[in-house]
DNA sequence: TTGAAAGCGCTACCAA
DNA sequence: TTGGTAGCGCTTTCAA
């Protein structure tokens, strides 16, 4: 059977309440008592059980991560193990854990909700890639439940979210490949309801209409083969689009794919810029030039704030934290390559 | 504040007891007592609070996955993705949740095993990339901890466990290059510890010898360029390898970048093969030979013995799976690709 | 069929 | 400084 602070203060001669001092490392308990109890605790191996403290302390130390996507999306997309592996490395120096859950339908999308929220499964929830009209964030602030959106709160302004400026991101993307003297530049995006993706077309439709050239755009599901095949439906249109700037890295590489079926050379009759920044990036020949969200430092913010609204019990005011972005330049935007080597 | 068993019962005039068993879906319930209960949970937006349940039940109805690596090496790594996204697709359809942790040293290894595990956070494990001499399986059985290794037991007999026959793997990736007309074979392993290494080395030691050749074996750490600088380490070397077999599909991809810098063609100059068969493979021009593991298969019957040994309390005797593998042939190993095209 | 009550293991309050 | 004790919200006997 299981130890408990019961048979550890039987066993120590004191009552259970010193017990719980001396497993909170509370001052008031004299010295020796506190050596008997540790030498007891140790020699039968106790710890604490953590569903009991959660009970009475209405906190679980569980921090929950819902993905908004299909679980076979996620299959082998660099951005989901960079996003996780970053929770958990900052995690790991606290005294919170992780719990992943993953929503594709809106129906599941409001059962992973309540299931993780309302049972008080979690302290707080980390929420990625938010429609517009999400609302997720609306139920979750009427239940003043501790959460942060990684990704734009667009008209709903009383929650934290952590971002990048995507408006710009996806302007500076298209602004080095018209730089590079790409004239007829596409633009794939993702789910046409995703704020990443609407925001990024926003930013590449100012620019290319800013150089005065006519917007192309193109949307796609996430992942490889999704972006594979739109991309040889663009790169087949009859106006074809000298470069293209795709949503993403994993996205992208289904481009070049296609680009590589299609026999266009990358980057002399295809530029092709992405974002995340990811090391699939090295993976294509010549390297993949993208812009870098800065991942880690997004994620860390994200959860430093959640840890703190959590902790505080939501009484900090939301916030606003936007990460700069910057391009990565590789081979494939690189008409002038030797530009690159100077 | 809170909306509790008790005060469901208060607003419908019923004791406590009664709204757990509508809540627990008991018959004997008289059917309008029912339908007030359910009537007042729903106008109130009850949800039962599953710490208070888990304390109760003894039961959290989470389950746990402890990576062991460093989280830095996880970063994009497909292998990772899957394994999780299978896994989350698999207890969507269930009551369980998922519990991610990861450790790298041996110290926070057995941190991570005692806040998990003793402090009953979590109903049951799942590990995977064990050790030969792995001490956390030894812990486990002692403390009659439900959990599943995916990877290969050793001599500890008594545990659950799925795997691949990597032996075998090892064997099919080496024979085929061998069949393919390479004759200076060699293998780029993970680190040296790991049985999924040391297995894959020893079925590709035992094809290389029947077929008169001898052994190159280089150890490197996970990772894209980890691979990438032990890939050019030997493929500089005096006695440079015709072909190699690389522990996985990310090394390989870093393995592949070395081919590149070298300026050595693929496959005419250098086969590659590796093993997971993950979506990298098909970023490679003309594709990765990779050898399936059939991820998906085996992350299902390991939660699915995970669940139902923490359900009925660890009785069921251990089990050991071991799901097949198979070559997928693509590009990176056809020296004469019109046979594949047959 | 229903309700009263015990208790899961812990924290934290109040007295002593 | 220590012990007694009241819950945290729930499930599950045991009586009625």
């Amino acid at each position: 059977m299981r130890v408990t602070q019961q048979d550890i203060a039987r066993l120590a001669s004191v009552s259970q309440a010193t017990v719980s001092r001396v497993v909170a490392g509370d001052a008031r308990v004299e010295d020796e008592i506190r050596e008997r109890v540790l030498g007891v605790m140790k020699s039968h191996n106790y710890r604490p059980d953590v569903r009991a403290r959660s009970l009475r302390q209405q906190r679980t130390h569980l921090v929950g991560l819902v993905m908004k996507r299909d679980a076979r999306d996620l299959q082998g997309d660099p951005f989901f193990s960079m996003f996780v592996s970053e929770i958990l490395d900052y995690l790991s120096n606290t005294p919170y854990h992780l719990c992943v859950d993953i929503a594709s339908s809106a129906v599941s999308q409001t059962n992973v909700y309540d299931e993780l929220l309302r049972t008080r499964r979690v302290d707080g929830l980390i929420l990625v890639e938010s429609e517009p009209r999400d609302n997720r964030a609306t139920r979750l602030q009427a239940d003043h439940f501790p959460f942060v959106l990684v990704g734009n709160p667009g008209e709903a302004k009383h929650l934290h979210s952590v971002d990048n400026d995507n408006v710009l991101a996806g302007a500076i993307a298209t602004q080095h490949l018209i730089e590079q003297g790409y004239r007829k530049v596409g633009f794939i995006a993702g789910p046409s309801e995703l704020t990443v993706s609407k925001d990024r077309v926003e930013g590449y439709c100012q620019t290319v209409s800013s150089a005065g050239l006519r917007p192309r755009i193109w949307y796609s599901d996430f992942g490889f083969d999704a972006a594979r095949s739109v991309g040889l439906q663009a790169l087949s249109s009859e106006d074809r689009p000298d470069s293209l700037v795709v949503l993403d890295d994993f996205m992208a590489m289904g481009v070049v794919d296609a680009a590589r079926e299609l026999r266009l050379a990358v980057p002399q009759s295809l530029g092709i810029v992405s974002f995340n920044d990811t090391h699939l990036c090295n993976l294509v020949p010549g390297g993949l030039t993208s812009v870098s969200l800065n991942i880690r430092e997004v994620v860390r913010r994200a959860c430093g704030t959640l840890l703190r609204i959590v902790e505080d019990r939501n009484e900090e005011p939301p916030s606003r934290v936007v990460v700069p972005c910057a391009l990565k330049v590789r081979g494939s935007s690189l008409r002038t390559p030797e530009v690159a080597l100077a």
